[in-house]
DNA sequence: CTCATTAGTATCATTTAGTATACTATACCA
DNA sequence: TGGTATAGTATACTAAATGATACTAATGAG
């Protein structure tokens, strides 16, 4: 009893505005499952984002501190990017989404042969 | 092991994308917490919203068949919206969203604390 | 000398989300 | 006869997110 819903004081909304964005999904369950990343590595991981989105994705996730960036003093540059024990707070969150977001291919693909068939 | 990782198929993407919105995390929270709306209740009960983002925030919710959306033949207009049965499967997720940002207040808080003590 | 590599920036265009405001139909009430 | 109530729609606008493309610095390899 007694949630918060007044929609300034939404606490939904803190956790949503850490996950949205085209891009911070994937960075993050890429980064959760499989560890440090390169810039580059990402980049690589998300094809079709550009340098720009990427950066950008990422300097905002950091500043949540949901991420920690790492550069090394080498050339050609060297940037790791990993979750912050913060970040991994979020797990179980993603998680949730994920199984939320399989289920939820299952009911699209029941209404669809419902219309067609 | 073996989360779906290609953007294009990131799973957690479906249950953000119904998430998301300006409005959608409180509508969904009044109706699943004090059940059956009409129309004008769920106005009063997010000040701020114009009819026209309440209309087409409830419009895609219905559309993804997470609240449904019931006409009575009266004037004025009478209509009633509630949660699906499918649209009550996003509670964990809202919720674990909602635990999480009441925390995420705290974290801010330390933050803050850090930077101006 | 030139090219590839890395992790970015800078600039501009396009797309999507959200806001503001005015308007509608119909019955009831005074 | 005019005002109130309800659940919208229509139009025009601003702001934010995303995309496309070109550019940079420093070094080692050839």
């Amino acid at each position: 009893m007694g949630i918060e819903m007044q929609p300034e004081l939404c606490k939904v909304d803190d956790a949503l505005g850490i996950l949205v964005g085209k891009w911070k999904p994937i960075i993050l369950l890429i980064l959760l499952q499989e560890g440090t990343k390169r810039f580059s590595d990402l980049k690589r991981s998300v094809p079709g984002i550009t340098q720009k989105m990427l950066t950008k994705q990422l300097r905002e996730l950091e500043e949540e501190d949901i991420i920690t960036r790492n550069v090394y003093a080498q050339v050609p540059p060297k940037v790791e990017y990993s979750m912050s024990e913060y970040g991994r707070s979020l797990e179980p969150i993603l998680m949730a989404m994920h199984e939320w977001g399989t289920a939820h291919t299952l009911h699209k693909t029941k209404k669809v042969q419902q219309q067609t068939g």
